[in-house]
DNA sequence: ATCCCGAGGG
DNA sequence: CCCTCTGGAT
């Protein structure tokens, strides 16, 4: 079910990782695996969240931000896989863009984690690092980062890559105050290490 | 282009 | 205090 190496999100089946994934936007995956726990033990499944009231799911995910929109989305997507999937995560970008609050990024994701299917989901960590490396331009438009990089890297090394990306992105090219002075593909940086953390 | 939102880091 | 976090919908 789960290939191999994933994200850092708690997930035990390809549902719970569709629901952490859509609470992740904008928010930390510590934050989100803080708050899934609670959610899944009292909505494990897309049967239980369907049904789930509101005022409730949106005090269980509070703490992750946007809670109220994404309190709505978790549900609706939860009917929506009850009613129009017959209980099962499609595997299939377009469907998975269908239900609310996922859209390229996210349908990518599941489709990498839960599946195994290739695909580069295009984060903020991704897009800043392919902007500070000039593997795009600047005003390039997340889509235009995810064809530059299935271009560049081979479909077999697609998830592998985007992980690594997400990791340096996370821990070392960070979005304030990277470390630049360690970096291993600094020669490669238009930045050459002065990027003010402004 | 703007809104939604709280927690944690620097 | 201000910025950022595996965005998406309007």
């Amino acid at each position: 079910m789960f290939p191999e190496a994933h994200g850092e999100l708690d997930a035990k089946t390809p549902f719970q990782l569709l629901i952490a994934v859509i609470l992740s936007a904008q928010a930390t995956d510590k934050g989100v695996n803080k708050a899934t726990p609670a959610l899944f033990a009292a909505y494990p499944d897309s049967k239980q969240l369907a049904q789930a009231n509101l005022s409730e799911v949106e005090a269980l995910i509070k703490t992750i931000g946007l809670y109220r929109s994404k309190a709505k989305n978790i549900i609706k997507t939860a009917m929506m896989i009850e009613e129009e999937f017959g209980g099962e995560i499609p595997r299939d970008k377009q469907l998975l863009q269908t239900l609310p609050g996922v859209g390229r990024k996210t349908a990518n994701v599941v489709l990498g984690d839960a599946f195994g299917i290739p695909g580069i989901a295009v984060d903020t960590h991704v897009e800043r690092i392919s902007k500070r490396l000039q593997l795009v331009k600047q005003s390039a438009t997340v889509t235009e980062v995810e064809e530059k990089l299935m271009k560049v890297v081979p479909e077999s090394e697609w998830i592998v890559t985007h992980h690594r990306l997400i990791f340096f992105g996370r821990y070392h090219c960070t979005a304030r105050a990277p470390k630049c002075a360690a970096c291993p593909v600094l020669p490669y940086c238009h930045f050459g290490g002065k990027i003010s953390s402004k």
